[in-house]
DNA sequence: AAGACACTCAACCGCAAGTTT
DNA sequence: CAAACTTGCGGTTGAGTGTCT
């Protein structure tokens, strides 16, 4: 499959993986957790390389990888942000919960930007075409069967996130946690206060947990804290934060011709 | 029924950025 | 500080499968 290999891993094992090497690799990261790459192949008893081993991870049998096709609602979700960030398919993938770079750019690739060519919509650019292109008459087609596997729960592991000083705090939790389901992940902006130059959005994950009505793996807390220790004045007033940013988003999409703007907001959905 | 064509997506690659030595 | 190593990203490919003729 692709390309030819770019040196000589002699060997080495390519091309599918077989379910074998899927239960090798699944077991070894339960056992150790991800990363060491290099060396996982050959403490696993995989003859892979630790790319391909990472890859198949990440795209295929991370326990929160959420299947299925993509709903109307991730498709509008994709190609606003793909107006804001471009080919940017990691960002992208991580404000969509459960999808990986991978499927999104294949997506993208073979379902979005042809209907946003059809549409008179480069999908490049996202400006209008002079002329529409007519979309292509696609055939009825059915994913290929997967192999079974098991009902996973589905859960999404935070990004790594940057927070720089001055965050405005607000008290989204509530409002948002209504609308997730059990294991769901949340991810909550925080805008910056725009006291200095930079303006931006801080996107913070954790998960929803119905059962104890909190959030779980420490990030509310750590924001919490964080805000706490910077004492950030109406620190526990706003409640509004996702509504504002939604409003700021719709205007910077109402008003693209302002690209300074955009860049700026795309900038600041960087991690 | 069979071959040709269309389509999807898993897996590959090279490269850049980040980290370690 | 530089070299070596590791990780992650985006672009590309082609095997596998569905649909059409």
């Amino acid at each position: 499959m692709g390309r030819a290999p770019c040196c000589s891993k002699v060997g080495l094992h390519r091309g599918p993986w077989t379910p074998r090497e899927d239960t090798l690799l699944v077991k070894y990261v339960q056992a150790h957790g991800e990363g060491h790459w290099r060396s996982l192949p050959k403490n696993a008893g995989l003859l892979r390389c630790g790319k391909s081993c990472r890859l198949r991870w990440v795209n295929y049998l991370r326990p929160d990888i959420k299947r299925g096709n993509i709903t109307s609602d991730e498709d509008d979700l994709i190609i606003r942000l793909h107006s804001l960030l471009g080919n940017r398919w990691s960002l992208i993938a991580g404000r969509l919960p459960g999808r990986t770079d991978n499927e999104i750019k294949n997506y993208w690739n073979t379902h979005l930007s042809r209907r946003l060519l059809s549409q008179g919509t480069d999908p490049n650019t996202h400006r209008k075409l002079p002329d529409p292109v007519p979309e292509r008459k696609t055939k009825k087609y059915s994913k290929p069967k997967q192999r079974a596997e098991p009902e996973k729960p589905r859960i999404h592991l935070p990004k790594p996130f940057r927070v720089t000083a001055s965050v405005q705090c607000t008290n989204t939790f509530s409002t948002v946690s209504s609308t997730l389901g059990e294991g769901e992940v949340l991810q909550v902006p925080w805008t910056k206060f725009a006291n200095d130059d930079e303006n931006g959005t801080v996107f913070l994950s954790g998960y929803y947990n119905h059962d104890d009505r909190d959030f779980i793996n420490g990030s509310d807390f750590e924001c919490q804290s964080y805000y706490n220790h910077l004492q950030v004045p109406g620190a526990d007033g706003d409640c509004n934060s996702l509504d504002k940013l939604y409003e700021e988003y719709l205007q910077l999409l109402k008003t693209n011709e302002d690209q300074v703007k955009l860049d700026y907001f795309a900038e600041s959905l960087l991690i």
